[in-house]
DNA sequence: GACGCCCGTGTAACCGGTTACGTAGACGTC
DNA sequence: GACGTCTACGTAACCGGTTACACGGGCGTC
């Protein structure tokens, strides 16, 4: 059951190791009958190059390290599933680690890619990049997605502050005035953006009000129930993600409150959900993302020059039946 | 930039590589001086072991393959979800590879798997497992999660013909007697296996009329729409997926059919969407197929046992609101 | 003091590929 | 016929780890 390997090939071909290597690898080097008979050997044996050795020779694996934290749902899958497309197209693998919220874990997870791995791609909205930075295995090309701004080398985000202004023009062209955003958890660079930019994009004449949120459904459920027990007035709820905007328009519903006519709902993100419950938010191209990710990093690894060092996906404004009647 | 191999540090040390490989894998015939002095070096180094160099040498890589279709949504994720905690947790990554569905492209992609993985998790309810299986690298441990029946070696199923079973059970309980079922594609296992175990479990007073279709949304929709145009009279909807379910749900509403007090309507998988919209449906929990999946193929690299060949995850099923009212 | 044993360590082979370098032979040129 | 070139190919070093085996020295025993 052992496998063959390239001297059991040579011996059948009867040619040296290195006229195989040279022949599978189609070199021109190689007189045609010697690479028929090589081909027939490794055919007859089921040869199959072992990856390993390869890469230790050629100093080049061909995988990608993708560092997630625990993701859940759609953005994941969308996310791997752009990644995937690029990569494999390109000729790259991808090694899955997924890094947990532990601290030293993480490092351990990154420091593990040494050696099987060409380049990294990282995600970790929640840490420090320079502490991501520090954490990193040297001379190992890095891609960052969605990092706290400032990060060290290159960096893709979506443009939440682009988002948020979006969302912001909208509503107040619908001619909202007493705004509640419900934000996501503290010291994350996505919510913190999508509130800094809702907030700066806001005409001075409308009033925002901000509730703490964790990106939970429940977090916007709450948020809102617990507001409605108030006095409190408001005509309009951005909440910094979709799934807490979903929360908060059941609570809204619950109360019998009328959306879109008495208040209007937006999200953030674009879950496939948002489509179907008719939710205003804002797209973002998880799967571009991650295949404009794979596309950077590939360049590097390949050696093309890599552009501009940082990149902003750009999300689009999608209204739907919770902030317009139809 | 160039990293320190361990050579660096056996220099540093002054000691030999022999050493510092003993020393750094907590052998126990290490001096605790020696010892003391490696652990030192590498850190002065910054020394991270490469781990493409050990796996050759070990004929080891800690790694496993995953080769999935193009999954789409939540399954895909939920699937990786569980691979990936049950791997991690064990020491094991992931090396993730999606094979569309050209064949030969296929075959291509497993077999660049030897030498980067120990062992193998394929899914292909699409493809023959006996092709499956001549593409394997041989000497590769592999299990296969949803293959149709008869595959070599491991396998994972989820048990969709109890799950159907289910359905019919609670179909006929609230008194259907003409059914439609709306099928998966042909050849799909995951789809035939749906459809007999609900033919085998229906009670013979009950009619069945079943419709092609292909897992997707519109199929659903489409083949509902088109039945209302015949004089067909039904009192339920089985689809073998839950997306179809939900396009199917969409005719109807359209059409103004109340469900489920004129058409009960029932699913296949549990995505997220169904517990929105109150579909009726076998919940497949595929963060449970996952880890199992690697736990198995785990057990068989660690050299323990293997337990019985073949494993049934068991469905179960959830009632919502398209089947019985509130 | 000869012997055996154990402990700690170093040397070098090995994992399975790639490739720099050397060389034998065919051929052309003067 | 001596010499240079080019082509096709083999030998062996190398990638960065692990580990079988050899070995030297300290110690206990008779």
């Amino acid at each position: 059951m052992a496998e063959a390997t390239i001297r059991d090939v040579a011996r059948r071909a009867a040619v040296s190791v290195a006229s195989v290597s040279r022949a599978l690898n189609g070199l021109s080097n190689v007189h045609p009958d010697t690479r028929a008979r090589v081909l027939a050997a490794a055919k007859d044996l089921g040869y199959v190059p072992h990856a390993g050795a390869r890469s230790l020779s050629l100093a080049r694996t061909h995988a990608i390290g993708v560092v997630l934290p625990d993701l859940h749902g759609e953005f994941f899958s969308e996310l791997v599933r752009g990644l995937d497309r690029e990569a494999s197209s390109r000729g790259y693998h991808l090694l899955l680690s997924n890094m947990h919220d532990a601290r030293d874990h993480a490092a351990q997870a990154l420091r593990a890619m040494r050696g099987r791995v060409d380049g990294l791609i990282v995600m970790a909205p929640h840490i420090d990049p320079a502490a991501v930075a520090a954490m990193l295995p040297a001379s190992l090309p890095t891609v960052m997605i969605n990092s706290p701004a400032g990060a060290t080398g290159t960096a893709l985000r979506v443009d939440n502050h682009g988002g948020a202004q979006a969302i912001a023009h909208h509503l107040a062209s619908i001619g909202c005035k007493r705004i509640v955003h419900i934000a996501g958890p503290e010291g994350n660079s996505d919510a913190t953006e999508r509130l800094d930019g809702f907030r700066a994009a806001l005409p001075s004449d409308i009033e925002l009000l901000v509730l703490p949120g964790d990106f939970t459904e429940q977090a916007g459920e709450q948020a809102v129930a617990a507001l409605l027990q108030t006095d409190v007035t408001f005509d309009a709820i951005f909440a910094a993600n979709d799934m807490m905007a979903l929360g908060a328009l059941q609570a809204l519903r619950a109360a019998g409150r009328d959306v879109p006519r008495e208040v209007a709902v937006a999200g953030f993100d674009d879950v496939p959900l948002a489509r179907y419950l008719s939710l205003t938010t804002i797209q973002v191209h998880m799967t571009e993302l991650g295949s404009r990710a794979a596309a950077r990093l590939v360049d590097i690894l390949d050696g093309r020059g890599s552009g501009p060092a940082d990149e902003l996906i750009p999300p689009a404004l999608v209204v739907r039946g919770t902030t317009v009647t139809e």
